[in-house]
DNA sequence: ACTTGATGTGAACGGGTGTTCAGTTATTGA
DNA sequence: TCAATAACTGAACACCCGTTCACATCAAGT
C-alpha cells in the first residue's frame, strides 16, 4: 500500500479515535475496554496497538487535539472590536463550537481524573490558557469602564460554566434555535459582566 | 450486639459509604474496586455484602440521599420575601450548600451515566424537582415584573451551571471567603435577570 | 516472480473483577 | 452456661482486563 509518512493505515486509525471518543463519551474511560473500540471498528483488540501504545494515550490524545482545536479555532475566529463585542463574538463562538463537539466537550471535562498527572498537567495547561483569552477581554473592558467586575478571574470561571452548560440540556431541533440560545446567553453575560 | 433494626452494624454501614463516597468522587465509579473500598473501610471484600447488595446500589444510595438532603435542605432554608430576596437566597444556599459536600456534588454531576436506567430516571427526578424550585422564582419575579428574562427555563439552566462551577475551583483559604464568593455571584446573577 | 512491509488475527499472559459462601469469632440475652 | 446471631474472613467462582506476540494475509515496488 502506498504510503506517504511512516505511520500506520490513514483509514483505520482516525476510525479508532472517532470509536474511543463515542465510547469515552458515553461510558466513561475507565468503563470502556479495548475489545469493545475494536468491535466498533471491526477488528481485534491487539490490532489497536499499530494506532496507539496503549489505552491512557488514546484518551490523552483525543484531549489534546480538542484542547488544541479549541485554541486554534478560537483564534481563527472573527472577534469585532472593542471589549463589548469581543465578549459577544467569545461567547456565541464557545457555544457554537462546544455544540458541534458535544462527545469531546464531554470527555475533556469528565476524564480530566482518568489522565495521568504528566498528560492532566498539559490539558490543564491549555485549558487554562483558553480561560486566559476570556479574562483578557474582561480585564480590558474592566480597564475600560466598559465592564463592571469585582473579580475578572472569578467572572471568567462563571462565564465558561454557564455557557458550557449549555451542552448538557441542549437538543437540535428542540424548543430553541442555536442562534437564540446563543443570543439569549450572550444577553445574560452582557448584563452579569454589568455591560 | 444490641440491634434495634433489622439492619446491620451502625458503625461499619457508614464507613463504607463514607470511603465509597470519597473514592467514587476521587476516581471515578468504574474505576473503584470493592476491594479498595473495603481496605479504606478495614475489612475484607465479603463483608461490605452485608450493607448493601451490589456496587449499583451503594453509587445509587449515595446519590439519592444527596438529592434528598439538597432538597430537605432547601425546604428548610430561610428564603425571605419576594423573587429578589428569594432569588439571592437560593443562589447563596447553592452555593454554600455544594461547597460543602464536593464529593457527593461530583459525583450526582459525573456519576449519572454509571447508573442504571431505572435508577438514573429517580435521580434525575429529583434533579430536575431541584431546578423546579428556583425556576419558579424566576417565573414569579418576572410576572411581578422584578426580573427581564427571555426564558426562565433556560435561565435556570444558565444559573444553575454557573453556581455550581464554583465547586472547580474554589478552594477553602484561597484568594476569596466563601461569603465574597457568594455575594459575588449573586451579583452577576441578579444583573443577569435583570434586577 | 519475489521480497518487502503494512495490516491484522487469535491465542495467550498475568492479573484483576464483582460476588458468593462455608466457616470462624465474639458478644449477646436467657 | 449455652444457644443464637451479628460481623467478618478467606478462599473460591466464572469471567473480564490491557497488552503482547508469533503468525497469516496481501497489495506494492523492484
Amino acid at each position: 500500500m502506498a504510503r506517504k509518512t511512516g505511520s500506520h493505515s490513514e483509514i483505520t486509525g482516525p476510525l479508532v479515535r472517532k470509536a474511543a471518543q463515542r465510547l469515552f463519551a458515553r461510558k466513561g474511560f475507565a468503563a470502556v475496554t479495548m475489545r469493545e473500540i475494536a468491535a466498533e471498528v471491526g477488528v481485534q483488540a491487539g490490532a489497536l496497538y499499530l494506532y496507539t501504545p496503549d489505552k491512557q494515550t488514546l484518551l490523552f490524545e483525543l484531549m489534546k487535539t480538542h484542547m488544541q482545536d479549541v485554541l486554534d479555532a478560537w483564534q481563527r475566529a472573527p472577534k469585532g472590536e472593542g471589549p463589548l463585542r469581543r465578549l459577544e463574538a467569545f461567547c456565541r463562538f464557545h457555544i457554537r463550537f462546544h455544540l458541534e463537539r458535544p462527545d469531546d466537550v464531554f470527555i475533556a471535562y469528565m476524564e480530566l481524573r482518568s489522565l495521568t498527572p504528566e498528560n492532566f498537567a498539559v490539558i490543564e495547561k491549555m485549558r487554562h490558557e483558553y480561560e486566559d483569552h476570556l479574562e483578557e477581554i474582561l480585564a480590558a473592558g474592566q480597564a475600560e469602564g466598559v465592564f463592571r467586575i469585582p473579580d475578572t478571574r472569578l467572572a471568567t470561571m462563571a462565564i465558561i460554566a454557564m455557557l458550557t452548560g449549555v451542552n448538557t440540556w441542549f437538543r437540535e431541533g428542540g424548543r430553541l434555535s442555536r442562534e437564540r440560545v446563543e443570543r439569549i446567553y450572550w444577553n445574560m453575560v452582557r448584563r452579569a459582566v454589568g455591560a
